[in-house]
RNA sequence: GCCUACAUAGCUCAGACGGUAGAGCACCUCCUUGGUAAGGAGGAGGUCACCGGUUCAAGUCCGGUUGUAGGCUCCA
């Protein structure tokens, strides 16, 4: 007897599973994608042993995306192969969203090209190809492999282990080197389409060649795909640079490249996010100071910056001397905290700072407000004794928290990286450190992954990412112990024994760059910026620029003494007109005046997305407000 | 930094074959004073990113530079 998916079925040598569902589920059989023994992904041709219970897979499960867009990906190097027969293969690996292949070819590809390679492809599925599984030795493989010329995937083989079994596909007269497992038929691949070309290093080395990536996607039915192609179109609408320019928040300019210029209007998200950060963070026992942006030579040699930071660091020359930009706060901390001797009845020291950094990032890497090279961490640097860090975590934790959920984001994604193999310190300070850190996210019931061996030479630390609209993981916040600094700096305290000790320091940010946080909030809110955000938080519309421009103008005052932002569109243009314009600019309310409310003492208040709320005094109106921020 | 594509008015974009620039919106002026997403008329605005080459002639063809986009790499 054997089991599938619950069902049993007789037992025969030699048989497939395909062929047992093709006898006893015929349903299944047509959408049976891929299979598990145990724990174990298995193609569906695997031949079935007596009393092993099988799971099959269709095309709804992860497993049978993942293995649709895996065979996706052979098809398209098949199609690939047909077409540009002297093109070498090398890899073709399932992604987040999609997959893609690399190909070594003498000439990148053209849109036309892609567009030729997505028609091959359909062939290849139309003429619903068996996907053959076959095994050959190492020697057989780089044998078979040299003869092809196929280079990459000799170079692959040559790496497996010597004794293992190596496993090739072949669908029609393509054979490719993979682990599989993979779909029964090409015909399986439904839906499916190519999105992009772009260069990629061979095994992403900038010193090895560059080879020519396509990226595609696909999904179970053509209306997944469409909805996902869909998903595309509006993250485009989103995109921060788009809405940056039209709602005039920020600029870039060719005479500064990498370096933001804010608009009024993006000045005042900038002020309203510093103002939040400020209360919390003086609520939280945190003080607050400011270093100097540039710093001589000397300090970057002994902060270590200088040895391992170099290459993305500004420098410039002060009556001869060789100084440096800062490209992080830490080192000015330092000088700070050694003003003065410290006890350790002082302890927990939390030294906030809002500190202008300076990166050199290559120019490719540049990417709107996400990407800069000069930006805004709102850093602090938390002295304390080696028995608060749990609960000094815990504390810049809690303040993450708190303000991601002002901020509106649920999607947080939480890593711990521990002791890389290069690092400085002792070995139990590290494992103090990494299990305090662990410590600190379980009493706090958070799900994190770990990172074994990605932490900085320093120090553990955990990582925040949240997403942007294109599901970009960005990290934001992070909390890194540093075992270096205070050693460099030799920063100490005086314990209860009357001695001199090292204090333990951390590293943290919460928003991680101002700059980068606006970017992702501009797409979270699709620039609906919520009341205590928005630029402009209401603007007055008088029906008549003559008739109720008195009244505007009184309603105008009021609010702006009551400190909200809001404007005035005195413009004699239409009603429709400067309501459309108010619209567009994403303003979350609009008061309109008009006869009615000029005689009632009152304004008509329309909401951007509930539209018309009906009048209302304006002493009503201020209490709407004030529940809503 | 590397690969590819792109660069025309403030913005969004047209400009087969090379014959010295065009639309809509925005802006300015005038008319219109209009009740919940565009009232009308007129006007102004461009060394076609920059540098060089081919040509009688270059926005258009070629080369280079810069910037931007999508990736690679790197990271807040």
């Amino acid at each position: 007897m054997i089991v599938v998916n619950g069902n049993e079925y007789p037992f025969k040598e030699g048989v497939s599973l395909l062929s047992i569902l093709k006898e006893h589920n015929k349903s299944l059989f047509k959408e049976a994608i891929v299979a598990k023994e145990d724990d174990k992904l298995i193609d569906l041709s695997t031949l079935v042993s007596d009393g092993v219970n099988y799971t099959v897979f269709t095309a709804e499960s992860p497993e049978g995306l993942e293995t649709i867009r895996h065979s996706a990906a052979h098809i398209m190097a098949q199609a690939v192969k047909t077409l540009l027969p002297e093109a070498k293969v090398t890899i073709g690996p399932v992604i987040e969203n999609g997959f893609f292949y690399d190909f070594d070819v003498e000439n990148p590809f053209t849109p036309e090209q892609i567009q030729k390679i997505e028609k091959e492809m359909k062939k290849h599925v139309q003429a619903n190809y068996e996907f053959h599984r076959t095994v050959m030795s190492r020697d057989e493989a780089v044998k078979h492999f040299e003869a092809l010329g196929e280079i990459y995937k000799v170079e692959i083989i040559k790496e497996l282990p010597e004794d293992q079994n190596i496993t090739f596909y072949k669908q029609g007269d393509f054979i490719d080197l993979c682990r599989g497992p993979h779909i029964p038929f090409s015909g399986r691949l439904k839906a499916f389409k190519l999105l992009n070309a772009a260069g990629a290093y061979w095994r992403g080395d900038e010193k090895n060649r560059m080879l020519q990536r396509i990226y595609g996607t696909a999904f179970s039915t053509k209306e997944e795909l469409d909805q996902y192609l869909n998903f595309l179109e509006e993250a485009k609408k989103r995109d921060h640079r788009k809405l940056g320019k039209e709602l005039d928040l920020f600029s870039f300019q060719k005479e500064g490249v990498g370096f933001v210029f804010w608009h009024p209007k993006g000045m005042t998200l900038r002020n309203q996010l510093i103002q939040f950060w400020r209360d919390l963070h003086e609520e939280s026992g945190y003080v607050e100071i400011n270093t100097p942006i540039i710093l001589n030579k000397e300090l970057w040699i002994k902060s270590g910056h200088y040895a391992n930071y170099k290459e993305n660091m500004y420098f410039t020359q002060i009556d001869e001397m060789e100084h440096a930009v800062k490209p992080m706060n830490c080192p000015g901390c330092m000088l700070f905290y050694n003003t003065s001797l410290h006890s350790y009845r002082e302890f927990p020291i939390r030294v906030a700072e809002l500190g202008l950094v300076h990166r050199h990032e290559r120019s490719g890497t540049l990417h709107g407000l996400m990407r800069v090279r000069q930006f805004t961490q709102d850093d602090a640097h938390i002295f304390m004794l080696p028995s608060q860090i749990t609960t000094e975590i815990k504390g810049v934790v809690n303040l993450i928290e708190t303000i991601f959920k002002k901020l509106g984001f649920s999607d947080v994604n939480v890593e711990i990286s521990t002791r890389p193999a290069k690092f400085i310190g002792n070995i139990e300070d590290w494992d103090t450190a990494e299990a305090a850190l662990k410590q600190a996210l379980d009493e706090l019931n958070y799900n994190y992954e770990i990172n074994e061996g990605d932490g900085a030479f320093y120090g553990p630390k955990i990582d925040f990412s949240i997403k942007d609209s294109l599901n970009r993981r960005w990290q934001c916040s992070t909390i890194q112990l540093d075992f270096a600094l205070p050693e460099r700096f030799d920063c100490t305290y005086i314990g209860e024994d009357g001695k001199k000790h090292r204090p333990i320091m951390i590293h943290r940010a919460i928003y991680g760059s101002i700059e980068r946080l606006i970017g992702i909030l501009i797409e979270e809110y699709a620039g609906k910026f919520p009341l205590w955000l928005a630029p402009v938080q209401m603007k007055i519309i008088p029906v008549s620029s003559e008739k109720h421009l008195e009244y505007s103008q009184e309603v105008y005052k009021r609010l702006k003494n009551s400190k909200f932002r809001v404007e005035l569109d005195d413009r004699g243009e239409k009603l429709g007109y400067k309501i459309r314009e108010a619209q567009l600019s994403k303003v979350p309310y609009m008061l309109i005046i008009g006869d009615q409310e000029v005689e009632n003492q009152t304004v008509a208040v329309r909401h951007r997305e509930h539209g018309d709320l009906g009048s209302m005094s304006l002493f009503d109106f201020f209490e709407k407000l004030s529940s809503e921020l």
